[in-house]
DNA sequence: AATCAATACTTGAAGAAGTTAAATATTCGC
DNA sequence: GCGAATATTTAACTTCTTCAAGTATTGATT
């Protein structure tokens, strides 16, 4: 059972991987609950549990107080045993790399980052390099249980053969990325596109534990979505998915840069708000934090900047909500530093535009924290060992 | 094996399902390649496929001529069994209910339609079984081989339990039509929305066979989608999905009676097109056969009519192309009578709004044989024999 | 014509994965 | 301490699949 789990794979039983998985995403859950769960018998449940406890991946926690009617024997729930492994985390940004060590939850146990001045491949690997060796330096935990690594980065990945496809601030095309890290750095090397990433992370360990179908959108420099349907994140057979940012809202709109007009992005992208910002104010040297902060003041042609881009990305999340039903809608990302002068105006447009009962899909909006990107690589490179 | 094949279900090994489905979809093929695809063992293939020969679904074919490198025994491919059972299919609209007898190929073996005066259930179920009755009347096969009907309309249905949630053109709400049909006609009875049947038909048995996600939109009074992604019918948590029909496209477009604005429905929807049609030639007694009729005769005002609303259709495919990225895209419906008028439109709205890569996911664009909606809830009940 | 190599399919033994049913464990309420 | 209730384990059995070996059928080679 679970012949190579030291040579890196944890190929068993699907039995297995499902107790595992639902350990894992839902916390401490009895075997019996388990089995209702997965709809199993709770004979199965208790087959494809012991080689778990046995390896040291799951353990039985000391019976719970009773919860139900009265009578019986009290569950001995199965939970995780975090520390059984750890994953390195990577995020490369334009101008650095971003780290974490992650449990087999995905709480983060060190974290570190460095400047990338060089896109070129080998540059970026020898940073790879250095920001593990930083993350080792800092990490308490034992590191021969660090055996994995995952990548991410925006642009058109290949997870399954570890290739970046194309990256456009990086400039690379056909990158073997995953075998290239692997050499350096020893470890089995999972490579995915960032916010899909981002997606897989909330499905597993976030808001979006349990859900049928999930959606997280990004706000910043460029607006993306993750998409979650029945179960399983969506590609897109052209490797194109959940490009949000691209939605026509306002037909008479803006030319994007994408060629088409009227995008969620040439309105509410940060490019977008600055030039706008600017346009209104007369100030072409405005920053966006500049923007930020005339609008915090109450100046009005900015705020009304900011509101239009809120009802921008309100339009494009009723399009997710209306074109997918996911059960819940996360929005995050950097530039939601500008939080407070999106919130309302996201929520009102998205409520207008939801059709009917989608309107019920709750929306979580809220900043990541920094590291939370490099965290979700991490989650990733879970992802791989418990589901290859 | 398949234990209760004549009493209804046809719940086998998966492998037989799998088999079964694959042969259905994908026309002849040989046991070694069916293996191949399914990833199963051959001999996995010949055991699964032996009850299903021994039944009378599948039967086998003469060896076909040589295709590969030369040498070698001929495959015998597997084929379906075409006239091992036939199946009722009826689409219910508000003035009258259309039904078909297909074929577990759903070919067309006999089709009719009566109207419909009265929308109470009662009423409608009386015309169904007459329906059946013409059906029958003119159905030249072994009309015991006819077990299962399929019923479709529009709005929200609920597949499992039979049951329809809510039509708005019937006003009904929880009419449990499944159980009632199924007294009715002592057939054993699928209920399913009528844009997600014509989805699933398309995606088992026409353009979108072997594809792992797929679009069909229709265009007509509404405009609506559906979705396959993973190889699963989307749904929706909340009953929606597919709601192309009510995704802004002009922010400062008209104001819809969904409560929004600028909804692709608004623009394109037929009755739209008819009030922009009276609006700008004066007439406001116009039909929307007759602004067809203008805008071929070169209208230039009707034709402008025509072009938006293939522009606020292609925005609208386009964003299902940009946010899920099918492998192919159906465009169909009623609406498209004037095909026409809309076809160039619609491609170039599409071309210029989706993104990258999306672009190159092939559109279809046709209109629909009337009697294509019973079809497809033949189709549905097809799917129910084989997959319960 | 006989043989060989290639490919398709079948068979039977062995193994994996899961189920049912019965046994065991542990608790609560009396 | 006893019985009812619930959780977990165990063992026997069923089902499905694969593996390895054998059979079938053809084209090419001798």
């Amino acid at each position: 059972m679970f012949p190579g789990i030291d040579t890196g794979t944890f190929a068993g039983p699907p039995a297995a991987t499902a107790v595992f998985t639902t350990v894992l995403t839902e916390g401490p859950v009895s075997r019996v609950a388990l089995a209702r769960r997965l709809g199993l018998s709770s004979a199965a449940v208790t087959k494809a549990a012991r080689p778990l406890i046995d390896l040291g991946y799951l353990h039985e926690l000391a019976a719970t107080e009773r919860s139900g009617p009265g009578a019986g024997r009290p569950a001995s729930p199965l939970a995780v045993r975090a520390e059984r492994e750890f994953f390195l985390g990577v995020k490369i940004t334009a101008d650095e790399v971003i780290g974490v060590v992650c449990d087999l939850r995905a709480q983060v146990h060190a974290s570190a980052r460095r400047p990338l001045d060089d896109p070129d491949v080998d540059a970026v690997l020898t940073e790879v390099g250095r920001l593990a060796d930083d993350l080792f330096g800092t990490f308490p935990g034992d590191r021969t249980r660090v055996r994995r690594l995952g990548l991410t980065l925006s642009g058109d990945i290949d997870r399954g053969i570890g290739l970046v496809r194309y990256s456009p601030f990086l400039h690379w095309r056909d990158v073997p990325l995953g075998r290239l890290a692997a050499q350096r750095t020893g470890l089995t090397v999972t490579v995915e596109n960032d916010v899909k990433a981002l997606t897989a992370a909330e499905h597993w360990f976030g808001e979006g534990v349990g859900a049928e179908s999930f959606a997280l959108v990004t706000v910043g420099t460029g607006i993306g979505c993750g998409l979650v349907v029945n179960g399983r994140l969506v590609s897109g057979s052209y490797g194109v998915a959940g490009e949000i940012g691209h939605l026509t809202v306002d037909a008479t709109g803006p030319d994007c840069h994408c060629g088409g007009r009227g995008c969620v992005e040439s309105i509410a992208g940060t490019d977008a708000i600055v030039a706008q910002a600017r346009d209104r104010t007369g100030r072409p040297d405005l920053t966006f934090d500049e923007a930020v902060a005339l609008a915090r003041a109450g100046q009005e042609q900015v705020r009304a900047v900011f509101a239009r881009a809120g009802g921008a990305i309100g339009c494009g999340i009723a399009a997710v909500a209306n074109l997918v039903g996911p059960t819940r809608i996360v929005v995050s990302g950097e530039g939601l530093a500008a939080y407070d002068l999106f919130d309302s105006h996201i929520r009102a447009s998205f409520e207008r535009q939801a059709f009917g009962a989608a309107a019920r899909c709750p929306l979580s909006i809220r900043p990541l924290p920094f590291e939370e990107w490099a965290r979700a690589a991490a989650a990733v490179s879970i992802q791989s060992l418990v589901v290859p």
